[in-house]
DNA sequence: GTGTCTGCAAAGTCTTTGCACCATA
DNA sequence: TATGGTGCAAAGACTTTGCAGACAC
């Protein structure tokens, strides 16, 4: 856990939260793959090299995790909340496909130019209309992957 | 009931299912409301003059009707589904803003058009791209309601 | 009459809560 | 040492399944 984590475990402090065992694990796994973790996912995970850490601890941290803004929480419709990192610095905004099928979940960068300009405009033109305050939005797209197509 | 819903009731049945009574006053109750309804919702309607018609009835016909493509299954977040019948002729196509507080959905048509357009454009090259087979999208906003922000 | 649908109760799945013990700061 | 965190077990919330009786066609 190098330098680039410091501001996760900053912010962790001074929200009152205290650096853990089981929080850094989380932590470290969430920042080492691409995928879209669900808790389990994190639990069978942990679970091979600290088995004593229990499936409560990682729904509680992920709640944690997402409360001071370092983890977003997807429902893709597969009855599991997923998990990803907000963006790095060095990570690119990007929206998600997902397969109804094998519920496989692809992150795509392309057109995210045109749709961050749209999204703004809409964000603006919403809240002007609404009057509501637009915190975030979720852009996805369902279909059917390769593999599950043949 | 009138003429407009023969169609759903014609593709239930060349599909091999039966025009029951509960099944005709769910989707009387859905196509009767802008509302994004659950289960619980329908229920709950559905209880006050036909107290018979159990929740498993409701989540059966429910699966029936996205099945057969006259609904939408949509999750919010609220760890309920929540369904919308798939636009009929006369009903525009609309994207969600929901309250991450009192989960309020407001169906916006605002910007529809250009969104339209870069779904369409997104959909091809990712389809391309990824050899995904795009079947739907969802694109939702969250934040906080006008009442909820008092 | 036959195959589908229904309602009830029970089971399932994912997630949250209660509580005593433990560990960070 | 004082909070806040942890793990276990139990409870919760929503949804699905099994089964016998009911109903559509």
């Amino acid at each position: 856990m190098q330098e680039k984590y410091c501001s996760w475990e900053e912010k962790l402090k001074s929200s009152g939260g205290r650096l853990t065992t089981p929080r850094k694990i989380i932590f470290y796994i969430l920042s080492s793959t691409p995928k879209h973790l669900s808790a389990e996912d994190i639990y069978f995970i942990i679970h091979k090299k600290n088995p004593k850490v229990g499936l409560t601890t990682i729904y509680r941290t992920l709640d944690v995790l997402v409360k001071i803004g370092f983890l977003n929480k997807f429902d893709f419709g597969d009855g599991h909340s997923r998990y990803e990192l907000i963006e790095a610095p060095n990570k690119q905004h990007h929206h998600h496909l997902i397969c109804r099928k094998c519920s496989k979940i692809l992150d795509y960068t392309d057109f995210i130019e045109e749709e961050i300009k749209l999204v703004k405009a809409t964000e603006k033109a919403l809240s002007r209309k609404y009057k509501f305050e637009i915190k975030d939005h979720v852009f996805q797209f369902y279909g059917v992957c390769d593999k599950c197509k043949k």
